[in-house]
DNA sequence: CTGAAAGCGCTTACAG
DNA sequence: CTGAAAGCGCTTACAG
């Protein structure tokens, strides 16, 4: 059995609260007893009991992650660990904890952050990802627990979020491929479930009509967050319009996909079809040719929305706070001026 | 305030021991108390604090993750959410929550695992790789502490162990570069501190000798298991040897890494070199060329590594398991046919 | 500056 | 089948 606080402080001599004091760093112990009960932790090898204290203490200092589905390919999506990465550099700097919870379907998913939330074992809780029907959200907003998201959330909740100005990111992505001169530019993006996809779209159509050219729906082409999904997506597009010369994919991995698809169709990048993506994965400067991106600081991402959350955490009176994260748009060699351009 | 046991046992007119038997599925409940009480619970939003429960019951029923140094760029590496994925497989479908310990140094991943095994936060910790110096599974031995490791521990601790043979899949892999007629072979692992470099050396070795190929130490080279690490480990081993017509190569991110090499030289893959590369990422599948590369089943390794530690977990007492998963060569598009074999 | 007591929200022998 | 008591390992007013 490991030592228990009362077996310190019979070694050392003292009350078993005198012993928890000198744990809280309480500057009212004298020196002298204080070193005496530190003595006494070091001979016995004590290290006190987290989950005793999180009892007393109502406070668990621990945060929840909700990734995503499990079962899909998607959680291979570079992004993730890399957010987790700035949420977990964060976490460790305050001293939390960070508890995982996944779910092969939305169902598992939801269960097991109500699980957490419900026998009180995080402090708060992250969503990685924001659906447009975000029941999870709504849920945690009822209950008036501290929850942060990564990206927007669609209703005027009480909640802490992050984001890039996606608008603006699918923006300057778009118009760049309209500044080369491309006119029939494709835009594959994910699933409209997710609001990341409404803000690119937007962006992308913002883009059009500044440059004057007529939004075409059927130019745009949906698809999971998957290699698979992108090139599902631009075969789909290049079977509807042949003549179409770009594309802006709405994730790197989709981009990938999307290059395979115009090889499929014997053409090439960029020289028949540029195509720019998004996050700017480590692969991206790979592949060939090169993808072009818009770098959205994922890890920054994970660290802004983690120090809102532990904010949050700490003043659960003051209002939840949210921040947008700076995009960059990486020119590599995915991209070349349309034709017409050059005649 | 959530409400507690004793709330219930007052609503439902039981006493609060009652009410933990309800939730306990106690057998020895009258069908009738037990309904009152279940109502009691609803009607109350009731759901036990998990924190207290395991105060008294002495476990956590969570797992604790030790990642890989969040500060390396290895962190990306697929392998990581791939295991993942099949860890939080069966932790769910066993009821066990998963805790995170990352660190930027080694220094600060130890503490974090220590901080969560000594304040009795998890029942047992997985480790997600391996190294010949493996001070922290040192420390878990030394405590008893239920661990299990994804690899193979170099000494003979009672710690529960899932690995490819890789030896084995070395082996296969270059055995089918030599079967190809290549003689100048490269070899690119990881740092010699991991054990798998190790063992995927031994398995290149073997298949050489098998073919009476004399083992040339400086056509190994070593790098960060990271595109870049690849990259200019395959600079290195072309200047040294001009001559080289197929390299092995640990790991697809840095097999990437290494065909970007060879274009960087002028040459061609798989015309002037041919690759294999392992763990078969998806994006294998969408490099040009497509990557030959050994799979090696992350998930399954993740999956029954997380069973191997439950059992131990349950059953103290007994030995800790370990076990092997198999490896299969895919076959696609970066490896040729010896030039000489040619004439 | 330190001790004694009460309590956090559960579970589990022990009785009956 | 159910209740009353003790206890898990801490923290924190309350006294002195």
């Amino acid at each position: 059995m490991a030592p228990t606080i009362k077996d310190v402080a019979k070694l050392a001599g003292v009350n078993p609260s005198t012993v928890s004091r000198v744990l809280a760093n309480n500057p009212k112990i004298s020196e002298e007893t204080r070193q005496r009960v530190l003595q006494a932790m070091k001979e016995l090898g004590y290290h006190p009991n987290l989950v005793a204290r999180n009892l007393v203490t109502r406070s668990t200092e621990t945060i929840g992650l909700v990734m995503p589905r499990a079962a899909e390919e998607v959680f291979l999506n570079p992004f993730f660990p890399e957010v987790i990465r700035g949420i977990s550099s964060v976490a460790r700097r305050e001293g939390y904890d960070l508890l995982l919870a996944t779910g092969e379907t939305e169902q598992e998913e939801k269960e097991a952050v109500l699980r957490m939330v419900r026998g009180r074992r995080v402090d708060g809780v992250i969503l990685l990802v924001s659906r447009v029907d975000n029941q999870l959200g709504a849920e945690l907003q009822a209950r008036k627990f501290p929850a942060a998201l990564v990206g927007k959330p669609l209703h005027d909740w009480d909640m802490c979020w992050v984001d890039n100005d996606n608008i603006e990111a699918a923006y300057q992505a778009t118009a760049y491929l309209l500044g080369l001169g491309h006119r029939r530019i494709g835009c594959i993006i994910g699933s409209l479930e997710f609001v990341v996809s409404l803000d690119r779209l937007d962006g992308y159509k913002k883009a059009l009509q500044e440059f004057g050219v007529g939004f075409d729906r059927s130019l745009v082409a949906h698809g999971e967050y998957t290699q698979e999904g992108g090139e599902r997506a631009m075969l789909e597009l290049l079977d509807r319009h042949p003549d179409l010369t770009a594309v802006v994919v709405a994730d790197d991995l989709m981009a990938f996909g999307a290059i395979q698809a115009v090889r499929e169709r014997g053409m090439k990048v960029p020289r028949d079809v540029s195509v720019v993506g998004f996050n700017n994965v480590p692969m991206a400067r790979f592949t060939a040719p090169p993808l072009t991106s818009v770098e959205i600081f994922t890890y920054e991402l994970g660290v802004r929305v983690t120090e809102l959350l532990i904010e949050k955490i700490r003043n659960p009176a003051r209002k939840a706070g949210h921040d947008f994260i700076r995009t960059e748009l990486v020119i590599r060699k995915s991209c070349a001026p349309a034709k017409e351009a050059k005649n």
